[in-house]
DNA sequence: CAAAAATTTTAATGTGAATTAAAATAATTC
DNA sequence: GAATTATTTTAATTCACATTAAAATTTTTG
């Protein structure tokens, strides 16, 4: 299928970094988490993964840009499939979650952005930035197209996009769990939305 | 009014230690957070906070207990004044958040729990979850008593509670900011909840 | 299979920041 | 106002971990 631009070996296997990462991170803390853990947790020494990042700042900044790229698609697909506001909200949050939660293993929560270098963490800012943005267009065309009532848009956003950004702070791989999280979270989430007449 | 068990100005002092710490932990993150940050915020220098705390672990779990401490304040309280089930959640809600954005100045945003030393690290998970118990012990309460809409819980309250332990991550003492967040989050975050005859 | 490139290792270095020690200043008390 | 206690400082220590260097191993390629 080839969905990645480079499917190379050494691609794959940074991306298996970022995962281990964002798992140690997730579970052990940020402090709690040093290049040695991360690397053991591949069979690897510590010294390998500079192979893969230039340091562990980079580390990070990568954890993140891969977590921001996540929600990316989950948005683009669900704004691409079309139908109302409230539909594309819906499935927005789902698709998100599903990746969360799923395959797109564990996405490190975005605890530290504050401490990366300031281009690294300014560019992570506007990608976040940017993902609240488009969140809140689709409330916005949802308000418009009548399927969602109207609300402050930005602090439902925030409402929103904090059980997103929380979700790794709880979830931790439990497979029963996950599927809880996926048959729940959008509904509940999008539960207060709708309009009355829907 | 004396609402505090000791006034001491030992005690006031660490309190203001620890909103200062607070405030540098969700600015600048845990590792780019140097004792020295916080010190100086507070025009000491460094070896100055170790007459408030052991060291920077006991520094972080005592702005956690803080933390968990205001969110129990406010539930408490709403649950204290009755009412549905329905009702005293938008009461805890407003509550907790008023004190956050509010007087209760800076709350740090729980996110090196794991990294604490086990007996903290248990203490503030417990407290977290105890938390949580009795957030869903409302909504169970409201789907009782016929305010709440037959849910689950349980990822209710998680989408709930993790819309709350995100703001510190965007909200930073903006005072406009402030007054929408405590009009709108309350009202938003349970606009879903009602049953359909409320 | 030899040579080149890619990947990982062992061993060594360095540094920032937490922490401790001892002394100095400020505040209380009797 | 001398003595005691509380608070903060300056100066020194320490150490975990990130990082670098150099070598070894594994993989790829022609």
């Amino acid at each position: 299928m080839g969905r990645n631009p480079d499917e190379t070996r050494f691609s794959q296997q940074r991306d298996r970094v970022l995962k281990a990462a964002a798992h140690c991170f997730n579970r052990k803390g940020y402090s709690g988490t040093s290049l040695k853990d991360v690397a053991n947790m591949l069979g690897l020494t510590d010294p390998a993964l500079y192979y893969y990042v230039r340091n562990k700042e980079e580390l990070v900044y990568l954890c993140y840009v891969r977590a921001a790229d996540v929600g990316r698609e989950a948005m683009e697909r669900a704004v691409a499939e079309g139908g109302t506001g409230l539909e594309q909200a819906r499935r927005y949050l789902r698709y998100h979650i599903e990746s969360m939660v799923g395959d797109a293993g564990p996405i490190a929560i975005m605890s530290e952005i504050p401490s990366l270098q300031p281009e690294h963490r300014d560019e992570v800012l506007e990608l976040s930035r940017r993902h609240s943005k488009n969140f809140e267009s689709i409330l916005e065309r949802g308000i418009a197209d009548g399927s969602i009532a109207a609300c402050d848009v930005r602090m439902t956003g925030n409402a929103i996009m904090g059980s997103i950004n929380w979700i790794p702070k709880w979830f931790h791989g439990d497979a029963s769990l996950a599927e809880s999280i996926v048959s729940e979270f959008p509904a509940v989430l999008t539960r207060g939305l709708a309009a009355s007449g829907t």
